[in-house]
DNA sequence: GAGTGGTCTAGACCACTCG
DNA sequence: GAGTGGTCTAGACCACTCC
């Protein structure tokens, strides 16, 4: 078992800086252990006493930035031995987040085409059946209908419903070009951080054939989701429909229990 | 905005106990945060400083608590207000753990039925094609295939493939009766910790839909799994196929990004 | 016995929210 | 200005691993 080797350049934390100082030690490590693990053996960290004195920072600070690396799966821990790092240190849980990102993520380039945008008073049938706690009835929602492209390849035709009191003064424009999250946050400051999903397989029908380029009766994936923000806002209610042919969802690094 | 109406019986948390201090506080906190929301509003919890002094324990240890059940998802905190209780408070994340576990999570008893146990030199083509830091070529595996079922109705169709190394003298009968998880920890002292997955739609064929008592042809979702414990040792690889209707992967509480 | 990570304490300063 | 959560410190004891 090697040891990681640490960037010799004495790297300095700021402590006036405008980010926590766990946080920079932490992004420093973990810059060690992505360098570090094209090797492919496990590697081990220097210990908690001796990263406490190397950054000048208090043992409990330390502690916080390899907490925040654990539960990214980019290390684990050993009492009385010691911390290492992972073989495999890919990167966080993706499936259910930001189209836009995602697709990033998976190393091609994402771009969407509205195809629909207008108001309708009640969800789909298929939110009710698989999610709880949904809204009472008497709400009205724009929809926006969308298909996804990875490399400018139909890869998903996605329903965006959102509460029009939730978004006031929304307008096609506001997402038609772009991220629909990057507006979220600009125009009504919105941040999306949690997700509620459901997944089932299906087939197409021939709207969805037409959207995607398939066959009608091909294999794809409905997801159903609930967004919801960091205050428990609810922020979008979303029907995704995945083509099946050569595009998977990925969850990875996903912690159990 | 309701405060959280903690319980009036003092509590007092075991120092010299067997489970951590912050442990107990935390279910404490959990068990008043599931009592109270059974109103719909939102609830304010005490502040640290109050919490620390209720419990007799430091703030840091309330604040250890307390991030374990954000964590979770169960609460929220506002920076110069306060922390909240949120108002769904469903359990963690489901699709990817043991699938009795989930099942049982879900409502319904699960059971299994082996149908095949036999030594394989290679994994399935998908597992290839799906997930990243595959083993060298020249291991063999156990197979275990079996059909999963909810309330006695079949749902999925699963392989799990075993290294032979990993499980010396594993035998039919370990894995007959029972969770295989529960054998895993129980005989080698596995506990599987993290997974890596994908998920494709696909449709039945003539094996599935037997086993699965569908046709030829339905919708199915096929997920690939890397399952792996703490210490990054792979544990298992996983192709389930689940049958289309009626039966739908849930991910809930899912933190984004 | 020396070193490690796990836990806990008491006290401090900050930026933020609210009245 | 009082109270809140966010961050940080210095020091302590424990159970565990390794030699």
């Amino acid at each position: 078992m090697k040891a990681l080797s640490v960037s010799k350049v004495r790297r300095f934390v700021q402590k006036t800086g405008a980010s926590p100082v766990y946080r920079q030690v932490a992004d420093l490590l973990e810059r060690d252990i992505q360098q570090g693990s094209s090797r492919s053996e496990r590697a081990a960290l220097p210990s908690e006493n001796e990263l406490a004195a190397e950054f000048k920072v208090s043992r409990v600070t330390v502690r916080q930035a390899l907490d925040e690396l654990h539960r990214k799966g980019l290390i684990y821990r050993e009492k009385g031995r010691g911390s290492y790092a992972r073989s495999q240190h890919i990167g966080g849980v993706t499936g259910f987040g930001s189209f836009t990102s995602e697709v990033e993520n998976a190393g091609s380039k994402p771009t969407s085409r509205v195809v629909n945008f207008v108001k309708v008073s009640s969800l789909p049938d298929g939110m009710k059946r698989h999610l709880a706690n949904l809204p009472p009835n008497n709400r009205s929602y724009h929809c926006l209908a969308r298909v996804r492209c990875a490399d400018s390849r139909p890869v998903a035709y996605e329903e965006t419903y959102l509460d029009t009191e939730t978004y006031p003064g929304l307008e096609r424009a506001d997402v038609e070009n772009g991220s629909l999250y990057a507006a979220m946050l600009r125009i009504w400051g919105y941040q999306p951080a949690w997700a509620d999903a459901a997944i089932e397989p299906s087939v197409a029908d021939e709207a969805i054939a037409k959207h995607l380029g398939i066959k009608v009766g091909a294999p794809v994936v409905v997801a159903w989701r609930v967004t919801s923000s960091e205050q428990d806002e609810v922020l979008e209610y979303v029907r995704s429909v995945y083509r099946g042919d050569g595009f998977a969802l990925t969850v990875r690094r996903l912690k159990i229990s």
